[in-house]
DNA sequence: ATCACCATGTAAGCTGTTACATGATTAA
DNA sequence: TTAATCATGTAACAGCTTACATGGTGAT
């Protein structure tokens, strides 16, 4: 039995903790902290899961580490990341194609910055229409039901129609966000 | 050592499968079938995690299953939630707190009609309750940051930025859309 | 013939959480 | 003296995905 070669070596908290180190170098500690409260509002993170990741990604390549002075009961090391980590991050933010789940949708954004206008306004466009495609088959689906105010709260298609209105709610005002994003990189290019 | 005693025997997954089986019986498969697209939009989960949390879920005693005429290789079981089934997943929908994760919030909404209408308004209230809260922490982040202008979008700042926006896009869209399901709730009421 | 649907189960692996473990320095 | 902060690591477990395994019936 062969084992299956993974497509990308990196997992999706691997880029987060990589666009992290591409605005500075940092401790594990540091990432850490970074990711108690949700980085963003939208992502979160554990040490005893971001320590093992950064060994992977040096493992890789992606990161290297240099023991400088600490208060730790082990040597603290300080990660950084490399030319062939930053292009991964590129490259991943480039391929941002319409499966991507929510989390790593917000994730792509907040690293946005990273790309140069033309591809970061790339990126943007597919994450909409990805969106404005999710909305148009939720609406879809609204048409072929009866009118809201036929359905008591006590039948059990009253949630069905009410989290489908959500889904409508959420998807307008993803697709409202992310043009006001893309028009602030438009009006934002210059500076 | 002492094992922990579990606070709650169920799952959420195991609350999302009362859920449904309170709506009518149902074979694995066909919960599998419901829940291959998202269920109300929001709730996906695979047979191999299925078969395993009705197994569970019986042990418990809070669903039985019937042995049925069907096509499979093995024997067709045909799930039905017990008494005690079905007041767990009330219970756990009294039990509302601030700090369910989103996928539950939506699983819950989607129950909604589980409850007589007294206990659905005093779910939504408190799931109101909750975005409220965020919302303002959100505001308040936003509140001590530079005007959204003088944020290139090739600083690291800008995505911080703009998804800290979304979340205040979310929390609003959420708000608006429990107020009109508390709405339709007390209208419906008499129905 | 080949595919899709019915129908249930197990195994391996990844992601993420909670808990265990160690130890110095500084502030209340 | 008690707690918080700095600082890194491992172990056990829950949740979820992908893949393996079996086998009949009906449609193209």
């Amino acid at each position: 039995m062969v084992t299956t070669p993974r497509l990308s070596l990196v997992s999706t908290l691997g880029f987060a903790l990589l666009g992290l180190l591409a605005r500075q170098p940092a401790t594990g500690y540091d990432l850490a902290r970074d990711l108690r409260r949700p980085v963003g509002y939208f992502w979160h993170a554990r040490h005893s899961q971001i320590y093992p990741t950064l060994t992977q990604l040096e493992a890789d390549g992606m990161v290297t580490h240099e023991v400088i002075a600490g208060a730790g009961p082990r040597p603290t090391k300080q990660y950084r990341v490399t030319r062939s980590g930053r292009s991964a991050v590129r490259r991943w933010l480039r391929e941002t194609t319409p499966e991507v789940d929510d989390r790593e949708i917000l994730l792509r954004v907040y690293l946005v910055w990273l790309l140069p206008t033309r591809d970061a306004l790339a990126m943007l466009a597919a994450i909409r229409e990805h969106h404005v495609r999710t909305l148009e088959h939720f609406l879809g689906l609204l048409v072929g039901r009866d009118d809201a105010a036929t359905v008591s709260p006590l039948d059990p298609l009253f949630g069905e129609r009410a989290t489908l209105d959500w889904g409508v709610v959420f998807e307008r005002g993803r697709i409202a966000w992310i043009d006001r994003t893309i028009h602030e990189i438009q009006n934002g290019e210059s500076r």
